[in-house]
DNA sequence: GTGAAAGCGCTAACAG
DNA sequence: CTGTTAGCGCTTTCAC
């Protein structure tokens, strides 16, 4: 059995509570019994227990991460290696712990949210999604169970704290980098339209549009998993048109990968004859070929953000809800360019 | 406060102890009793503290996962969602929960790793890495604290219950492809040396290579991080050798997406000039242009296992060490052809 | 400034 | 078959 308070205590000469006392640092024991109860764990390599410490604290410094559905190729999205460094550069820095789950079926998650919820494992949950109609975030605000929201909730985003990138802002201002580079057909080939960040993105893509005084046409917006096979599918048909579009916003980057070889395959070449832009700047965004120009929404920062605020309303529980908008940039790197006016359109004119 | 075993107990007219001996399902209760307690649990919507339960039983149905340090851009890697699938899925099934720690520096993993351990966070740890000389393991084997590493450890492996690919017969068997396609002239691009799976695909390469009686020549051999810039330099140099090499084994397909690009800035093309074979055959090797010819090493299978063999070691103290290798599979795509031998050798010969 | 004692919620002998 | 009791290791009143 490992070394306890008891144990320490006794080497010290005191009681339990003096030492409970010295590990919290509490202000009214006298620096000399510090020294001497200090020694005493240090000589006896004491480790405070934390699952004692938290049945009696009611408190666990666990933060829980509720991943997407392993279902989802989402979940293999190099996203989320970089949120989960942000989450936990976030926890370690304030004393927390992380754990998670994840699970196939939306029931699976849901149970093991359960679990850590009600089965007191932890005490504030990160969600590292944000679906339309999420039946866990109905659950975490039904209890008002402590809770912060990567990405934008669907429904009542006023009264859930979340840190997000302002997508919509995002995608309106890639689709004007598209228009003022004299692109006038630009497609939109998003993920699945159960994540809110796919709605946000079309919807600001769409303002855009419509504010430039373009008309939207259906044939040019696409829906696909952020996957390759979706990405290969979406662009034939897109291609097909009569006018096809000569310029992209495409969701993900690992989507844009897929779209740019089909194009290749196609022999259409990027950006000579086709631009491309995408989302989110994960690594292998400039390691594609050419390298994709980018909207670097900060990753790390998104998970940062969200494990600090979770900690800062865990121990502040009256503060109010927060809307943390993550900062995003365009990296402009190789796969977009001027419209080239063609030919015939040149002599119609 | 949270309902508890005695206010269930109450309700149903039964100890307390009666309560938690239905919960762990005890065959001596009568099943009418149990049916009574399990009314009394589901109309007061009744959950098993976890904690308290912990602290009895001293242990937490948790296991720790380590990281790898975020400093490194293995950390990026589209490697690890899946691990995590293969882990959460293991885990589930037995109702264990997950915890992770990661840091920047090797001491902060170190000391979140201590946390766990001494603070009784976890009842065993998965260390998702192998590294030359890991102070982490060699803590963890120190204390003997149940634990299984994800690769093959560096030192002491056969005293260590640990989950692998046969990295080294893999990179000897893709060596033989290439060089059964003709090739002679084989450069191997390799990661950090100071992970052992890096170490492990080297020896195998050399091996391949020295079995067919070919010279190892230092200069075909390369090694960088697994990164884009070092893939990058890493062809320059190797293209500018008086005889460059015909066909390259990477180390990991995320390096072979730079080494791709490099290649065709330099207008060297894939397959036909040169072929290349990585490893660990993650979504993009079918995305890139050509689609990379990799060893699939099952990821997530790899994951899986340690979560069951970790959790089984647990359950089962004194069972034997063992070492379970995960197979691995060459799935051929179109990076790497033929050999054409050259117009000049063939006059010389 | 420090000690004694109760209790966090659950489990596990030991009785009966 | 079920109840009683004593902890698990720590925190926290309440005394002194």
């Amino acid at each position: 059995m490992a070394v306890t308070i008891k144990d320490v205590a006794k080497l010290a000469n005191v009681a339990p509570s003096t030492v409970s006392r010295v590990i919290a640092n509490n202000p009214r024991i006298s620096e000399k019994t510090k020294q001497k109860v200090r020694e005493a764990m240090d000589q006896l390599g004491y480790h405070p227990n934390f699952i004692a410490r938290s049945l009696a604290n009611q408190s666990t410094r666990v933060l829980g991460l509720v991943l997407p559905g392993s279902a989802s190729t989402f979940s293999q999205n190099p996203f989320f290696p970089t949120v989960l460094r942000g989450l936990s550069e976030g926890a370690h820095e304030k004393q927390y712990a992380l754990q998670m789950t994840t699970g196939q079926s939306e029931e699976e998650i849901f149970e093991g949210v359960v679990q850590m919820v009600q089965g007191g494992r932890v005490d504030g949950i990160i969600l590292l999604y944000s679906k339309v109609e999420d039946k866990v975030m109905n659950y975490l605000k039904a209890r008002s169970f402590p809770f912060v929201v990567v990405g934008k909730p669907y429904k009542y985003s006023e009264e859930i704290t979340h840190v997000d990138n302002d997508n919509f802002r995002a995608a309106k201002e890639v689709t004007n980098y598209l228009l003022g580079l004299g692109h006038e057909c630009i497609g939109f080939i998003g993920g699945n339209l159960n994540l809110v960040v796919t709605v946000e993105r079309l919807l600001g893509y769409e303002k855009a549009l419509r504010d430039a005084g373009h008309d939207l046409k259906d044939e040019y917006i696409i829906h696909e998993e952020f996957l390759r096979e979706g990405g290969r599918e979406a662009i034939n048909e897109l291609m097909q048109l009569g006018h096809p579009p000569t310029a992209l916003v495409v969701a993900d980057d690992l989507m844009a990968l897929g779209v740019l070889n089909t194009l290749d395959e196609m022999d259409i070449s990027v950006p000579e004859d086709i631009s491309i832009i995408s989302f989110n700047n994960v690594l292998l965004a400039e390691m594609s070929r050419p390298p994709l120009t980018s909207v670097d929404i900060n990753i790390f920062n998104l998970g940062n953000e969200a494990a600090k605020s979770l900690i800062q309303k865990l121990e502040n529980p009256n503060d109010p809800i927060k809307r943390i908008i993550i900062p995003h940039e365009i990296v402009k790197r190789a796969s977009c360019s001027k419209r080239e006016v063609d030919h015939k359109e040149e002599t119609e004119a």
